[in-house]
DNA sequence: GTATGTGAAGGATTTCACAGCG
DNA sequence: CGCTGTGAAATCCTTCACATAC
């Protein structure tokens, strides 16, 4: 069932590399503060430092934007922001429906982050009828049988899925339907979707499993680095070297956002 | 300062690469379910459709654990849940504590995949003084000021950040200094630990950024083939064809969990 | 002099394709 | 004969190191 299939090259962008896609959010956040602060420029090195990459990774991500930095001196941060901006289509408003809210998708409402920059809630939307009209986040939730209406009215193509694993894919099938062709889903299931559509997880679950994987090791390499400390339920001793900021979680994303 | 430092190869956990690491929770699960209704055996072929990889890729993952399938056979189910649990160090208990519980606190504490296997929710804490002694999800929250001691009464060693930006450094330094050394950040900031410390990080408006870049792409590609559709306020046409599977989000990852 | 931009080298990950075992 | 396990090829990503431009 066509798994060998010939398969598009699926990563690359128009040129820009999927890892690098993944971290222009990062330095566009950090560009942020540096503009709040009104600091004219920066360095790669210092902005480098702040997004938490090293130097030469972040040179070559702006590469791929073009040269947008001047020798000897570094980036200018409004231009900076500005074109990292149009290039993850931010200068755009994108309306987002949040479906399921239970706790996870009232956080969601709630989060600062939407309105920063680019995206607005424009519904949320659960499949209990005792939430309708219930305001969340100052917005009133509706009801499941509205979702198509809703999805098409307001030109949405991003949703987020915030529902019981067992909701997930119906849901996922009925925004697909209606429109969406961006979907990210904080249900713990893999998600089945057709050509075209991008889907990306957020999963608890798995970053802690990963977690306890590093854990794991680091208890093992004790007992064997200092010859069999303590045994079992050792509690682990505090490190205490400082370090710089360092490379941090899933940001080294090679995401291969499904074009499927 | 220190951005060029000789760096050790920072990936590749005792054999296993990371990229393998952060798909063998997928695997798990996937496995769980075939084990709940209890089917014996699975073919790489099947296990990566429900895990949404491909086979060559779970044939090449399972080949670092070791041999556990039977050639002509597939993998026996129970086997692997096992092997897969035990490489992950989820046959032990990790006590992690949440902290900072707002909406989304909330929504971690409530999370099922916890209990699900290895993950114990030691202590929920949180720096307003109202929330103290009121129970989320059956447990009661305890104040910031007791941090250090239930960490080190509990022998913790996974925390999960959970409060808004500004807080989150200093309750980093203060999980470490108290002895965690893996942390899983939901606040949107980069943090600063110290060596031999994991930080992974959730961060929705990332996610969201990444996924409005290729929808942007996918706008501009429409126009661009389709020799200039309606012009700019078009809703994208939802598209018909069906796929199988196919790969996913953050599965891809290459975190490089910086043991820095 | 200083910091960017980038070929080239070096790793890591994915995919191929098939040998080899049940 | 079917399916796993794995060298080898192909890709992608990161890092190095320096020419280049301000």
């Amino acid at each position: 069932m066509a798994t060998g299939r010939t398969h598009r090259p699926a990563t690359r962008s128009r040129g820009i590399p999927e890892a690098t896609v993944a971290r222009l959010p990062l330095y566009l956040r950090a560009l942020t503060a540096l503009s709040e602060r009104s600091v004219p420029t920066v360095s790669s090195e210092e902005l480098a430092a702040a997004a938490g990459v090293n130097s030469a990774k972040l040179r070559k991500d702006f590469s791929y934007l073009g040269s947008y930095g001047t020798r000897g001196v570094g980036y200018d941060v409004e231009y900076l922001v500005y074109q990292i901006s149009r290039e993850l289509g931010l200068t755009q408003d994108w309306p987002v429906v949040i479906v399921g809210i239970g706790n996870l998708g009232a956080a969601l409402a709630n989060y600062g982050g939407f309105a920063s920059r680019g995206f607005r809630v424009a519904a949320l939307i659960d499949a209990d009828p005792a939430m309708a009209g219930k305001p969340v986040a100052g917005i009133p939730v509706q009801h499941t049988d509205e979702l198509e209406r809703i999805i098409e009215d307001n030109g949405v193509s991003i949703g987020v899925i915030a529902t019981p694993a067992g909701a997930a894919q119906q849901v996922c099938d009925r925004l697909v339907a209606a429109g969406v062709t961006s979907i990210l889903n904080f249900a713990p299931t893999v998600l089945t979707v057709p050509d075209g559509v991008d889907v990306r997880k957020v999963d608890l679950s798995i970053e802690l499993q990963i977690l306890a994987f590093h854990e794991q090791r680091k208890a093992g390499e004790e007992s064997a680095s200092a010859a069999a400390a303590a045994a079992d339920g050792a509690v682990p001793a505090a490190a205490a070297r400082r370090t710089p900021p360092a490379e941090q979680g899933p940001d080294g994303d090679v995401p291969a956002v499904m074009p499927a």
